[in-house]
RNA sequence: GUAGCCGUAGCUCAAUGGUGGAGCGCCUGAUUGUGGAUCAGGAGGUUGCGGGUUCGAUCCCCGUCGGUUACCCCA
């Protein structure tokens, strides 16, 4: 017999979590399209070739094989990469700027950890063809929105630049090679703290004082204007920087315009993130509650598209990593709690009594209410049990008293009390108590 | 990729180199027009899988699969 087993970091979602899974994604949903996004699903396998030379390191946790076809293909790691090439192939069927979402599974063969998985789940949301910081804004103004939607208590967005944490590095007298390890030096900051990250930055061979002066960069925190004033001051001497941080500071411009809380957000020039592809503004979501990892991530990407498409354009955008979320609710009590998708539980008094209680539960569901049948015919203890494990709140009875007098018994399993009333006012009472 | 820990009933976990237990859950009944609470009874195990040591392994050793923690990495 084959073995009852999931593939490594494979999960299944059983119905309770499934509920709350299609929860967020229909809250997160729902604040995008408020923003005009549309629609996007594109298929899980891709061409290796297509997703090779966009990850550096990480292309040995892509998921290959050749297909029975001898193709060679991959499971998409992310659904950033899937939407360049949909960019570049329907080119002139799609008006840019355009704002897509997409939800679906992607795929790493890396080890699994703690609200990290093999196949996982993302709903992202991107802006195509637009560089304008009202694009970035809006991109944060949307997970904002989706994160008060689903109830999450406190948040926290970060945002930098890449050009910053460039500036950083040049104007500590770095060149680009070595910044690399610089950037995940310093993108530990909140991990290792400050003689941790000094520590790190001198063995990889930063001398003392470029170390000491890329740590008093990293450390400025506070108010958003300030920092930016502050950054502005101190990396003045590099023009790159100078541009990323008026281009940041159009973003928390446009931020303020939108509603989006200043206590929402942080000028955080430690966030590195991975950065592969980033060129523009990046961005993590953490909160408190949940030390371990971001909620969600994003920034902006102008090159990667154009790798596909031959043109450059601009785009930027955020993935939510729904199993994170769900794991965070999950933990937090957040959200609907359901166990079923049922709110009325129709018995079967026996079976002669059959054919009302299924006229009975056809009514119910052409009105709208979700409705389980019961299987079996008399024993109402077991079919009264069945709901209650169920979670199915209202039980309905239909016996030889009721039938006569034309009437259904409504029991609502919460409180316990139940009424008879007439089979034709069953509906109303259903849909008003919902 | 490196190192550690874990894997026993549906779930959470005990146990001993010598016939594997509890709580919760589940099933049946008390209760042939009503769930939860109570009481009584019952079912349920190749101790993840494979190999080795041993008279004998759930326990010790090796491998493997899965989970998990810290590193690495995190598009």
């Amino acid at each position: 017999m084959a073995k009852v087993q999931n593939i490594k970091g494979m999960r299944d979602h059983l119905p309770q979590a499934m509920l709350l899974r299609q929860h967020i994604v229909a809250t997160v949903q729902r604040v995008a399209e408020r923003y005009g996004f549309e629609p996007l699903q594109t298929p899980v396998v891709e061409y290796a070739e297509l997703l090779e030379g966009k990850l550096g390191d990480d292309e040995k946790l892509i998921y290959r094989f050749a297909d029975h076809g001898d193709r060679n293909v991959a499971l998409r790691y992310d659904q950033t990469v899937p939407l360049a090439r949909v960019v570049a192939q329907y080119a002139g069927q799609l008006t840019l700027p355009w704002r897509r979402y997409a939800y679906g599974p992607s795929y790493r063969g890396e080890r699994p950890a703690r609200g990290r998985y093999r196949e996982f789940y993302q709903f992202d949301a991107d802006i195509v063809g637009s560089s304008s910081p009202l694009a970035d804004a809006e991109i944060v103004a949307l997970l904002s929105d989706a994160l008060e939607a689903l109830g999450f208590p406190g948040f926290t967005t970060m945002l930098n630049h890449r050009q910053v944490i460039g500036g950083i590095a040049r104007t500590s007298g770095l060149d680009e090679t070595a910044a690399g390890g610089v950037y995940r030096a310093i993108d530990k900051f909140d991990k290792l703290g400050v003689d941790g990250v000094n520590t790190e930055l001198v063995r990889m061979g930063v001398n003392s004082a470029a170390a000491d002066q890329i740590l008093a960069l990293v450390q400025i925190d506070g108010d958003p204007n300030a920092v930016l004033t502050e950054l502005e001051a101190r990396l003045a001497a590099d023009t790159r920087a100078v541009a990323a941080l008026a281009n940041l500071r159009a973003i928390i411009v446009a931020l303020d315009a939108m509603g989006v809380s200043p206590s929402r957000y942080r000028i955080a020039p430690r966030l590195a993130r991975g950065l592969s592809y980033y060129t523009g503004l990046v961005f993590e979501t953490s909160t408190p509650h949940w030390p371990a990892g971001s909620l969600l991530g994003g920034g902006r990407y102008d090159e990667l598209i154009g790798q596909f498409a031959g043109r450059p354009i601009p785009t930027v955008g955020l993935a939510f990593g729904l199993d994170r979320l769900h794991d965070v609710m999950a933990e937090l009590g957040l959200g609907p709690r359901p166990t079923t998708t049922a709110v009325a539980f129709v018995t079967i008094f026996g079976p002669e009594h059959t054919a009302a209680s299924l006229a009975l539960a056809r009514a119910l569901r052409a009105g709208g209410v979700n409705t389980l049948l019961s299987l079996e015919t008399g024993a109402l203890g077991k079919q009264f049990k069945e709901a209650d494990r169920k979670g199915v709140r209202y039980v309905l009875v239909l016996g030889p008293d009721e039938l006569t007098r034309g009437e259904v018994v409504l029991k609502d399993l919460r409180g316990g009390d139940q009424r008879s009333l007439p089979q034709a006012e069953v509906l109303a009472a259903l849909l008003a108590a919902r």
